[in-house]
DNA sequence: GGCTTAAAAGAAAATAATTTTCTTTTGTGC
DNA sequence: GCACAAAAGAAAATTATTTTCTTTTAAGCC
C-alpha cells in the first residue's frame, strides 16, 4: 500500500481514491485552492462532486492533516501541515512558496511587547519572485 | 465639518451618513467584521441594506482607505490602513490587537533566503492575551 | 475471496455570503 | 436653491459552502 494511503489511515480517514488524489495533489503542488482541486479531480473522476471536495477538505482540517492558508487579496489555499514556515506570494505570477526561516525573532519581540503567550504564527509576505524580475 | 468626513473626501468618497458611521466604527473598534458592522449600523439606520455595507467596504478598499484582514479560523475583519503592524488574536476571548513592532528582521531574512523583493507583509499571531491568563 | 457494516461518494436541495440591477434619494459644486 | 453624478435601498442574481438522502465502497473478519 502506498504512503499516501498510510498518511490518511494515520489520521483516521478511509483511504478512498478521491482522498488519495487530494493528498497527492497537495504533496505535488504544495498549495492548491478549491477551484483548482476540483478541476484537477474532474480529470480523473469525471463524476466527482464539489460536496465531496468540501467534505474531505473539512475532515482533513479537523483531523490535523491539512490547514487553510488565507491569503490577502486572493483565494485561500490548502496545504499539508508540516514544520512551521512562512508564505511568499509573488504579486506577478501568483506563485506561493514556503520559506522555513525561524520567525522566532518577531514572535519573541511581539510576545514581550504585547504580553501574549503566542501559540501559532501566520505570516504571508507579498512581493516579486526572482523569476519575475 | 468633522474629520471623518474629511478622510472620506480625501479618498474621493462622498461623505454620506452611512459611510461616516462605518469609518467611525473602524476608528472606534479598530477591527470589525461584516456581521458586527451590519448589526451596529442597523441601530442607527434601521433600513440600511447589507448591499450598502458591502459596496462601501469594497469602495473603501479600492480607494486605499481600509483593508481586509484575513484571520485563520475566523471571519475576516476590516481596518483603516495605517503604519505597518502585526495582529495579535487572543484564542480565548477573540480580541484582536495591533502591535507595531518592526517586522524588519523576518522580512530581511526572508528576502535573503527567497530572493523575493518584498512589498507587503501580513502577520497574524495567535495566543492568549494577558487578560485571559 | 466473499460478507458485513460504518463511512464515503454523488446528486440535489438548502443555506450562506456576496454582488448586481434598478429605482429613488441625496451630497456636492455652482 | 438647482442640477447631476453618485449613493442608498430593495430585490433578485450569483457564487460559495453545507446538508440531506440514497447508493456505493473500503476495511476488518471469517
Amino acid at each position: 500500500m502506498h504512503e499516501t494511503a498510510e498518511l490518511l489511515k494515520e489520521h483516521h480517514l478511509k483511504a478512498t481514491p478521491q482522498r488519495i488524489k487530494i493528498v497527492s495533489m497537495l504533496e505535488e503542488y504544495g498549495h492548491i485552492n478549491i477551484e483548482d482541486l476540483y478541476s484537477e479531480m474532474l480529470k480523473q473522476f469525471p463524476s466527482v462532486s464539489l460536496a465531496t471536495i468540501y467534505k474531505n477538505i473539512n475532515q482533513m482540517i479537523e483531523s490535523g492533516l491539512i490547514q487553510e492558508v488565507k491569503i490577502p487579496k486572493t483565494k485561500s489555499v490548502f496545504e499539508l501541515i508540516k514544520e512551521p514556515h512562512l508564505h511568499m506570494v509573488c504579486e506577478s505570477c501568483g506563485k506561493i512558496e514556503d520559506i522555513c526561516v525561524g520567525t522566532d525573532k518577531v514572535i519573541e519581540e511581539a510576545e514581550r511587547l504585547s504580553g501574549y503567550s503566542i501559540k501559532e504564527s501566520f505570516i504571508t509576505l507579498r512581493g516579486i519572485c526572482p523569476d519575475c524580475r
